[in-house]
This record gives C-alpha cells, structure tokens and sequence, in this order.
DNA sequence: TCGACCGATGTAAAGGTTTTCATGAGCCAT
DNA sequence: ATGGCTCATGAAAACCTTTACATCGGTCGA
C-alpha cells in the first residue's frame, strides 16, 4: 500500500534542462538563479505539479516544521481554543501540528518524546503542567528540546510559559464583588497543590487587602476546581452556617457547583447570593442564573505560546520568557449590588 | 538550530558487530534473525538508546503513520470528543495524528493537501462535510488518498462514513415523547440543506406515522441548529398561536434557544412543555430544566472512523464503508408525562 | 594581457532507513 | 561426493532532498 510515484525533483530538472540543484535553488532561494532560469523551473514544476517531499527534506534538514502538542485531554473545553489558537498561528507561519493525548498517562507521554527525537516535531507545547515522563532537564547531556508551556506552568521556571494572569484576574473579580458592596466575600477552591488555585486565591487576598476588608478564613474553602467540590463547599457552608453574601469561585465548573448547591436549596440567585466563575467556559452563559466571570483570551493565548515556541524553535532571541495574558470581566446575571437583595 | 546527532543504525549496528540490514531485520522482523544475534542487537540498542528515525524510514518506505485530520473548527465541543476517540486509536495502532483547522476556508483546505501528497500523511479524516477544496475525485487520474469522512458525510456516497444514525436517534427520541402521552410534538430544525438535519426530522415523522399520529407542518418550523434559531423558532410559534405540548430540537443549541423563550415567558418547565434536544453536548446537564437528549457516542465515532481510516490505509478489506452507530437516550428533567402537568 | 573576482550552475556527498539480491555455511538425500 | 535446500547474514541500491565545493564564462582593474 504505497502511494504512487510523484514527480520528483529530477524530473523537474530533466524537464526544465538544469540540474537538480538549481531546481532546489529556485524553489528556496529563488534569488540565486538567473531570471530565465528560474522562470523555466516554474514551468516544469507547473507541468508536473511537483511538490518538495517533506520528509526527504526533513531527514537531510534535520528539521521538520513541525510542533507537538501534549495535552492531558484534547477534549477538555478549556482547552479546545488554546488548541485553534495554536493551530493558527503554526498554520500561518508554516508548521503543521500534531497532537498528543496523554491522559497523564507517564507510558504515553514518553511514548510521545520519540517524534521529538527522531526529528518528527521540532518543538513541544506543554498543556500538561509538567515535562512529559521521561524527560528531565538536569541532565544537561543532550540539548532540551525547544519547549513552551501553555495554560499550566511547568514548576520550576525552566520552561518559558505563557498563560493568563491568574493572580490579577481573580483580583479584579473580587474587585468588581466589592464595587458591588459586597464584603463577606467567599473564595471556593484553596489548594495547595494546584498552582492556578493558589494565584486566584492570592487575587482574590490582595483585592480584600487592598479594600481593607480582614480575611475571614471561615469563608475560605477547599476545592480542587471540579463542579462537584464546588456544589460540596457550598453545602458545607451551610452546615457550619458561616455565611457569605458572595462566592467568587475558582473556576467556572466549581461556581456551577455552587448555582447547583443554591438552587437547590431554593435561594433566589443573585439577590440571595452573588457568585462569580473563572474562565467563561461555554456554558458559562446557558447557567441560570447566568454566570459573571473573568474570560480567558483562549486563542490569544495560543497564538503567543506558539509564536514564542517558534522564536524559541528557530534560534530567535526572545524577549521574555513568561508570557502573561490578561483576562477580561464579562458581566452576566449571577451578581447583584449588596443591599438590593432581601437579606 | 539542529539537534544533537543521534545514535543511528549503524552505530547500533558497530557495536552488536553485524551490518546495518541485520539490525533492521532484528527490529522490524525478530523472527529472521538468529536469537543470539538478536540479543547483541538489542543490548546494542538499550546501550545507545537507539530510535529509528522516523523520517528516513517513511522516505525510505513511502508511509509516514501519521493520519490527517481537516476539521473546520478543532475548538466545536462537538469534534473535541471525537478527536480524543481518533487520536486514542491512532497512537493504540502505532499512527500519530496532525490536525488541520481549516476554518473551511478554501485555501487552507487545499493548503493541508501537501501533508497528501508529499506523504506526510497517509490518510485523511474529514470533519468538513465535504471534500478538502483542490480534491476532486472525478479526475481518476491519480489515486486518491486514503479518507473517511466522520460526523457529516460528504455528499456523493464516494467517501467511507462513519456518524450517527440521526435517523433512528431522531425515531427514539420522539418515541421517548409518544410513550410520555404527547401527541402534538414540534419539530424545531427544518432544514433542507443539511443532512442531518433531514435525517433527524426523517426519524420524527417516522415515530409519529409509526403511532398513527398526523403530521401537523404548522408543527414543523425551520432551524439552523444555533441557539438563536431555537428561540426564534419558539418565539415564532406563541405569535402564530398553534402549540405543541413538546419539542423535539434538532440538537441541543436548538433545544437550549427554545428553553430560553420559553423561560423568558415564564413557563414552568417541564409542567407546561417538554424539550428533547439531540446531542448531549457538555452543558445539557447544567441547563434548567436539565435537557434530557440523546446522547452521541463520539469518542467511539473517533475510534470507529480511525479503524476504518486505518483499514483503507493499510490495504485490508474494509467489510462495510457506511458505520452508523447508536445514540442513547438520556433521561433529565426537560420531558414530563403529559396530563401531570396543568394543561 | 593577465589575474582576480563574480555570478550561475553543476557534481556529489550526506542524511538514516528498508529491502533485493547475493553469499556462504550447514544439512540432507541421492 | 555432489547437488540442492534452508537459514542467517551482508553489500548495495533506492527513497528525495539540501548544500559544500568545484567549474566555467565573463568582466573588470591593473
């Protein structure tokens, strides 16, 4: 199962009497033939719809214009866009991008270093919030392969990153909750062990801090971003009976949680309890009541981790080596002024 | 900016003390080689961490194992699933996968076509609808490549399918509507250019002949499958005054649009309407009423289109070019027995 | 007039495999 | 002993480029 011959580089030279050298010449620096030279090489490559095999140009360049991508899981909404972003921007300048669904799975992810080493990709997009198994960069025996991560930092700084800036998000989030007279103000989803958490919740101090309001730590709650730690915390609010006037959730799917864990209790959302998400994933808008969050530039960002990994991939200086976002407030319906509600 | 030399065949080949071919054999064909041999061959190999360039075997051999995937838009949460399903079975087969966001923009749809023709890829999954513009397969000219088209067939019955079946989902979802006592049901998605969308409302009437229950086109309005065209549709149906006692949406954007009017009017759902969507997309669950749907399998569409893609492109007889798979029913809370509620 | 230089082109090597064909050893049947 | 077979291995070609180096006219300056 072969696919049949194509039209070689040969066959052009043949066609357009030179050799093949000028050929490759014309196609790539076209500068450096002579007018009617080139101008006959077009017209053999015209004539015989050559194409320049890429991989016979890959194994001689040691270079394949191509990048890798290594996601947990591609399905993931959040990422989805990242995706798109990345893909356009490796489109317009050239390369082509392969996908790796790792599902954290170590095996699979070292499976994937193999297009790194045999020069199928020439450079790696991390989704995955850590070096792909298999790969360390203590080792300083072989050259690290060019890398960027994107969405979550691979601890450590060595890897240059671009995302969104958590820490500033959260903070106008919780920004725009006090603008709203809002001042027992919840955060769902303290975590030691995720790092996006912790810059939220570091926003979401700073914006308190700076309002002067204390820190009640009764009105801090565990979670680790799914919807269901976030219908869990509400509920436990409840029960120890500690309340809040607003949520500020650290995701989207933990502020559904929250939505859930109200409605069903019967409250009157937003005029009992105002929450706010992170991230403006797609049903952010379809929830009722429908959810006040901080949007995440998905594609913008990933046209900057791609545009920095190929600065990166060709040897280009690059300016900065942590690429931060900013996202951006979008108001919907799940927040309400303090005092216009019954309680 | 190249990478560091690898260990190549011949290094491995140097220290086991046999030629280059033997090496090969040893890895591609155990058996043929001698078990001593093979055993200095592979400590040779564990010793030098040799890889096989995968460029110059798929020069040398004409096939790549990469698999290409032309999506309009990789970021839809409908093609996120199924690409999670193609990649699984591509890497469980050995293949790797490269994805195109075309956009549906002619030019880059042809654009992609070099990763065809220049053997980077050795087959093509369609997410398009139709043929990747600058592909016609009248021309018998060359062969052509190796395709599936998932999702959306391509019109002309030329290409393998592997979706849905829309028809039979469409025929159980309105029967689901018939077993809850309803017999004016609305069909919100008329369309004469999409297929699917003909396909679903083919299953709809199908389920009503099959009970005895007369069609009513005032029942039947038109639809896109967005959001919009859902509500516009509802919205249509209260100025005409001609109602259903449930809605069967062409999918679930289309259910959510009309779940929207409906609330907006301040119907008690589902007491005074039941919706079915088609689809089970990711908010389905989150919307109120919960949207009880019918649920694609999409990460087995991927999977079942990458076999058959796979099939083709390794030359084994493919039994059945047309793979229509179930969808499931998804019991929520959007469809309520009819004569429990008021009216 | 001659050497130096320049611009355009050609020759050939290199990149790392797979695979055809040849070689040679060992064995068995005649 | 000899012919024929099988099995393991090696030599070399082929896959298609890019590019360092060589070649060859021609131009220019001394």
């Amino acid at each position: 199962m072969q696919q049949p011959k194509l039209a070689t580089i040969e066959d052009v030279a043949a066609i357009a009497g030179v050799s093949i050298a000028t050929v490759s010449r014309a196609v790539n620096e076209p500068a450096k033939v002579a007018d009617e030279t080139r101008r006959r090489v077009n017209e053999a490559i015209a004539r015989t719809g050559y194409t320049t095999n890429a991989m016979a140009r890959s194994l001689r360049m040691r270079r394949s214009k191509m990048i890798l991508i290594l996601a947990p899981d591609v399905g993931d909404p959040n990422f989805s866009n990242i995706l798109v972003g990345l893909e356009t921007e490796a489109s317009k300048r050239g390369y082509g991008v392969l996908i790796g669904n790792t599902q954290n799975d170590p095996t699979r992810e070292a499976d994937y270093l193999r297009f790194i080493s045999s020069n199928q990709a020439d450079g790696l997009i991390l989704l995955t919030g850590h070096l792909p198994f298999g790969l360390s960069l203590d080792e300083a025996v072989v050259r690290p392969p060019a890398m960027v991560a994107v969405n979550e930092p691979v601890p450590g700084d060595l890897v240059p990153f671009v995302g969104v800036d958590n820490f500033e998000g959260a903070r106008i989030a919780a920004d725009h909750l006090i603008s709203q007279g809002h001042r027992r103000i919840a955060f769902i989803g303290h975590s030691t062990s995720k790092m996006v958490n912790t810059l939220r919740e570091g926003g979401y101090r700073e914006a308190l801090n700076n309002a002067g309001i204390a820190i009640d730590p009764m009105l801090i709650l565990d979670g680790d971003g799914t919807t269901e730690s976030g219908r869990q915390a509400a509920e436990h609010m409840f029960v120890r009976d500690v309340l809040p006037t607003a949520f500020l959730c650290v995701n989207d799917a933990t502020a559904l949680g929250v939505i859930i864990a109200l409605n069903a209790r019967g409250y009157d959302l937003p005029r009992q309890f105002s929450i706010m998400g992170f991230d403006d994933i797609s049903f952010a808008s379809f929830v009722t009541p429908s959810l006040t969050t901080m949007k995440q530039p998905r594609s913008k960002i990933g046209e900057a981790a791609m545009n920095l990994l190929l600065a990166v991939v060709e040897g280009r200086e690059v300016e900065q080596r942590k690429v931060l976002l900013r996202s951006e407030l979008v108001l919907r319906n799940s927040v309400s002024r303090l005092g216009l509600g019954a309680r």
